[in-house]
DNA sequence: AGCCTCACTTTCCCAGTAGGCAAGTGCTTT
DNA sequence: AAAGCACTTGCCTACTGGGAAAGTGAGGCT
């Protein structure tokens, strides 16, 4: 299930990167997890999820577990296809390189 | 010959991440090759070699074809090292979603 | 009620970046 | 002498990401 290479700037951005190849792999991922992993502030954080979320990359819920407030995200179809996409948009770039032959999950 | 991953900022950029993937590719690649291929103006190419070259990444020559002068540019061995560091660590995120940058080493 | 904590969010600010455009450089050609 | 080629540099502007700190809303404590 290979998408179409389309190099997405807006996934590219370092911490985007790591945020969304996390949330790729996981299904709902909650904040403190994210920013723990990640090493990031919560300031910085917040602001890149809401970043994806207006892209429509995202959605964020957020829930009561007991009485304290969780947020918590995963990506959204979109965000899957375009974190995909952009992931075969390198394999293309760094195929140039001749450091890797494309894979195309034979 | 994996490199050790290392995230390199400066290669990670956009067009340097394209341009640094082609020069990989290439022994000397001449200046317009490279601004055709990359579609970009001599201006943008022309800053970014010098960044590359500032960097260590990059040794340009320039050289006399003809009466002409051409400028060509190939990576030096520590810009095959950062770029094949970088491709490790891009491959080391995207792993964590499951999906793949380079082939091998699975 | 008033104050504190938790779990983020938002605002303010700033440094760094990339690229367009235009002018500059060095050499050659007419 | 003027124009052209092959870049290079300077100027400027738009945009970005992150730190610091104040703000928000719900729950707790006394």
């Amino acid at each position: 299930m290979s998408s179409e290479p389309r190099f997405d700037e807006l996934i590219h951005a370092p911490t985007r990167l790591s945020l969304v190849s996390l949330l790729a792999a996981t299904d709902w991922a909650d904040f403190r997890f994210l920013r723990d992993s990640l090493e990031m502030s919560d300031s910085a954080l917040s602001k890149q999820l809401t970043t994806l979320e207006e892209a429509g990359y995202a959605e964020i819920r957020k829930a009561f577990i007991g009485k304290r407030s969780r947020t918590s995200v995963k990506l959204s179809p979109r965000g899957h296809e375009a974190f995909a996409g952009h992931v075969a948009a390198l394999q293309q770039i760094v195929a140039r390189s001749g450091l890797a032959v494309l894979p195309d999950q034979v």
